[in-house]
DNA sequence: CGCAAAACCTGATAAATATCATATTTAAAC
DNA sequence: GTTTAAATATGATATTTATCAGGTTTTGCG
């Protein structure tokens, strides 16, 4: 297992990769690795952190309680994916709780070697900015899905957005598995109804199950479905 | 009519408090004034913006057209918020378009400016992170309204965000007048639906009217509604 | 293995919301 | 100021989605 940041791979695929040598190297030496279980907490919604997680490995959901006990899932974050980091940058709490949905491996980063880097080094400062700004227009973008499409629509996307973030498997299976309840919750749906379309989806061709595992049969009607064909 | 960055009331409110006094006089000189009207474009989604425009009095609707061909309001921004922002950090096209709701003054500054100052001065960039770390949170937050809320909910929330953020006239309605189209497009639903709970608010004595004014006359019975009661 | 709990699935029904049709009021243009 | 278009309003109806209730299958664990 590499535990120097300076060789690490998942560095290329975030911020850390403006950093200089000398400010890599100081978050190397206070990093620690982690090794999280599925179904695990990372952190919970309201609580202060500090540091960030650096993802080496596995899929976290970022998600949000509501009044009515359902949880939102606002993100899927993934390989290279840095979390925890909104919070730092702007000193509150974390509004978000990260639930492992696959085994995981993070590394912890004390946020002393962030924040001094940040007032210091411009490079990194932006660099953090325009992925600030990327996942800024993400959030927009699942607005817009979330008030004008309609659950189904929503769904067919879900999958092709797994399909293309997360790959299929050797069998053609989507990669990463998630519970119907984790579906609903990226969809904002009732797990009922999360169900009932993918069992339509089935009968019609579009997927093909095998137990938890999804898979796409018919890509090309899941998008003309999100285009509102 | 002030015309120096530096004199401006609005920048304490932004970013640019974090420039330098030459910073600032650069951008100063560079920016130019513009009055525009009520129900004209600042820009449109997928132009690509050569600066951002800082909000010196109006407010301007942020939305983003769905393929259904309805508008969904992803912010409302008014005196001190600089728009345009996401996309000059970005280096991408606007997500967003950006037209007027009341009759706006904006200054408009090239981005050479910003992107320098950006690359050279840590504090000024990372006001900008913190900002849009801001902007995030939020836009999280109205992902979960959106999904876990009712319409009615959602409209309840609506009439207390215009009060909280743009305040009531003389008279006690909200300074902030909206169509009943950009309501609904606030809350992410059809107009008769937004124009149906209007009536009804009314009707409960939570709200009363006057043509398109709009006036809360029980703000705990809203503020439950959202709670869920 | 066998049992309990959790996850998954389906039908029936209720509630929320959108859509269509049409009337009325308000604002804009000439 | 009148005409015309746009915005607001309301009823009737259709559609979507959630909820409730009860199954079955899968999974974890002693």
């Amino acid at each position: 297992m590499e535990s120097r940041c300076e060789n690490c791979i998942v560095r290329q695929f975030n911020s850390l990769r403006a950093m200089s040598k000398e400010e890599l190297k100081r978050v190397s030496d206070s990093k620690t690795t982690r090794l999280i279980k599925k179904g695990e907490a990372i952190f919970k919604e309201g609580e202060k952190l500090d540091g960030v997680f650096c993802v080496r490995d596995g899929v976290s959901k970022l998600s949000k309680l509501s009044e009515n006990g359902k949880d939102q899932i606002v993100k899927l974050a993934s390989k290279g994916e840095v979390i925890g980091q909104r919070s730092v940058v702007a000193e509150e709490s974390v509004n978000l709780s990260a639930v492992a949905v696959s085994d995981m491996e993070v590394c912890f980063i004390p946020k002393e070697g962030i924040v001094s880097t940040l007032h210091t080094n411009p490079n990194f400062t932006l660099e953090v900015l325009r992925h600030m700004a990327h996942d800024l227009k993400e959030a927009d973008d699942v607005i817009v899905n979330m008030s004008q499409k309609s659950v189904k629509q929503r769904m067919a996307e879900a999958f092709l957005y797994l399909k293309n973030n997360f790959g299929e498997d050797e069998e053609g299976y989507l990669r990463l598995v998630l519970s119907r309840e984790d579906i609903s919750n990226v969809v904002g749906t009732a797990i009922e109804s999360c169900i009932r379309i993918i069992s339509e989806f089935k009968k019609k061709g579009y997927l093909r199950t095998s137990g938890k595992r999804i898979g796409i049969k018919d890509e090309k009607a899941l998008k003309n479905l999100v285009e509102g064909f």
